[in-house]
Parts: C-alpha cells; structure tokens; sequence
DNA sequence: GTGGCGTCTGTAGTAACTACAGGTTCAAGG
DNA sequence: CCTTGAACCTGTAGTTACTACAGACGCCAC
C-alpha cells in the first residue's frame, strides 16, 4: 500500500531538526521515557522512525502550549493506552488552565506594585529612589 | 546613644523566622554571598545582627517583586556602593518591568490558545478529543 | 550531667533542559 | 581501500533558587 513512502529511518540530528528542537532534548526525552528507545545502527547510531517524529513534535507542542512533563507523560499514557475519553484530557487541560491563569493573576499584581512604586521614581542622579525606599521598608 | 536598644544578636532561626523565611534560604544567601557572613559563637553558630536582618527582608522583598537573584546582587551592590543614583535604579527596575510583561503577554497568549481548544471539547466519554487532535496536528 | 532542641557542614534533589569532554561511527571523496 | 570531517555516542556537570536531608556538634535548662 503506502506505508513505504517516505518511512526512511532518520538520524537524531535529522528528527531534532524537522521536529525544531535541540539536538539533546531527543536524548532526553528518551532517558526520562517520553520517546520509546529508537533502534540503532551496527555502531550504535539512533534511526528514528515517522512515528517518533509525529511523538516528539506532540510533546513539544504541549509544552510549548505550557503542559509540563509530567503533565505530558499523563497526556500521553493516556494516548498510548488508546483507551482515553475527551473528559480525562478536558481535566488536565482545566487543571493546567487554571495554573496559567494563576501565574497571569500573579504577574498581574507584580506589575502593578512595580509600576507603582517606579512611577514615584524621578530617575535623576539623585541618591534616593523610592524602588529601594520600597525595599528597605519595615 | 542608642544603638544598643534591641542589638543583641539573633539566630539563624530566629532571624529566619522573624524575616518569613525558611531557615536554611538564610544560609544560601549567605552562601552565594548576598548576606554578609555573621559573627559566630566559640561553637560556631552563626549571631546575626539588626542590620543583616534589614538586608534579609531587602532580598526577601525583591524576590517577592519577582527581581532574580543576579538582579538584586546588582540592586545590592549600588546600594552598598553607597553611590547609586535614582536612574541607575530605575533602570533595572524597567528591565525588569519589562520581562514581567513579557511574561503576561505570553502566558495571555497561551491561556486564548488553550481556552479556544479546550472549548471545543466536550468532555464525554468518547475517545475523541480536540486537545489531543491540536497536539497531533501537523 | 544529661536530655532535647537547635545548629553545624556538605551534599543531593527539584524542572527541563543545555553544554561539554573524550571517544566512535558514518558517509563522501579520492 | 583509505582518509577525513561531520555527526553521533556516553556520561556528567551546569543552569535557578532554593529545600531536604544525614550525621555530628553546640547550647541551655533542669
């Protein structure tokens, strides 16, 4: 049928480059079990397969939508035991929403204190500053 | 004239305690040189003074205004200087302003992202997730 | 003097990679 | 066939800002 097109096992420089991550972060994912153990060349070399391709480009698209490993790993054995409804994924999505929304309602305040107290700041030569006043405060 | 009111040197965990913080943080500061290292007792125990507890809270302050540890080693250093003028303040306090609102506009962005996939999902007992399809996507 | 708590040191662990060092393999060119 | 240079192999250490021990010792009250 089709599955001989294109399935040319790759090199982990090659997966690294089309998946767009570093070179290490392949090697890493295996050693903490997120890639499965690719086969190797006589030598020892890693040939990666379309699949582990497709792999490595869902994880880091999770983390780049801020999942984090072990979030990953749940997402995935989840997928992997193939067995997994839309309502166990909704819970670690709304899990890992609300964590965003609380760093965002964190920063939020930072940045509203710092900008506070840095608009009391003249910005002169002088040796006062209102950011250290703030710090030194009792 | 006064200086002796209250002076008598503190403990590690007391001085821990009074700033709010754990008390091994003190010796870490200590350790990469942030808190000055304290006099000691014949046995070795560390005495702390009113001034280190001062410059305990500072850093404590600064980390809870997000400022990272290299930054308030900066702040520290024009402060001991003696010689710092407001601007110089300033300065750092806009670099740092700055990343936190980077920060905010990223994880924004990431909180529309996932919003908009998780509300396509309906949470069923179906093996058939939007979350996961946006992770396989190509 | 002895019990128990506090403190001492150095080290390892956390998250998620990245960056080597020192050696081996692969593939292309001659 | 042989060489050469790039890519790859392994294991380990570094990054941030702490926290958590283990095993030994000091301090103070009774």
């Amino acid at each position: 049928m089709s599955f001989a097109t294109s399935s040319a096992p790759i090199t982990r420089g090659e997966i690294a480059k089309r998946a767009g991550c570093h070179l290490e972060t392949v090697r890493y994912y295996e050693k903490i079990g997120l890639l499965p153990p690719p086969a190797r060349t006589a030598g020892g070399h890693r040939l990666y397969k379309i699949d582990d391709q497709r792999r490595l480009r869902f994880i880091l698209r999770g983390r780049e939508l801020g999942f984090s490993i072990e979030e990953l790993r749940s997402l995935l054995s989840l997928v992997d035991s193939n067995a997994y409804t839309c309502g166990e994924i909704q819970g670690l999505t709304v899990d890992h929403l609300g964590s965003i929304r609380q760093k965002i309602t964190d920063l939020k305040r930072l940045e509203r204190t710092l900008t506070q107290i840095s608009s009391e700041c003249g910005g002169g030569a002088v040796p006062e500053c209102p950011v250290i006043d703030a710090l030194w405060a009792d």
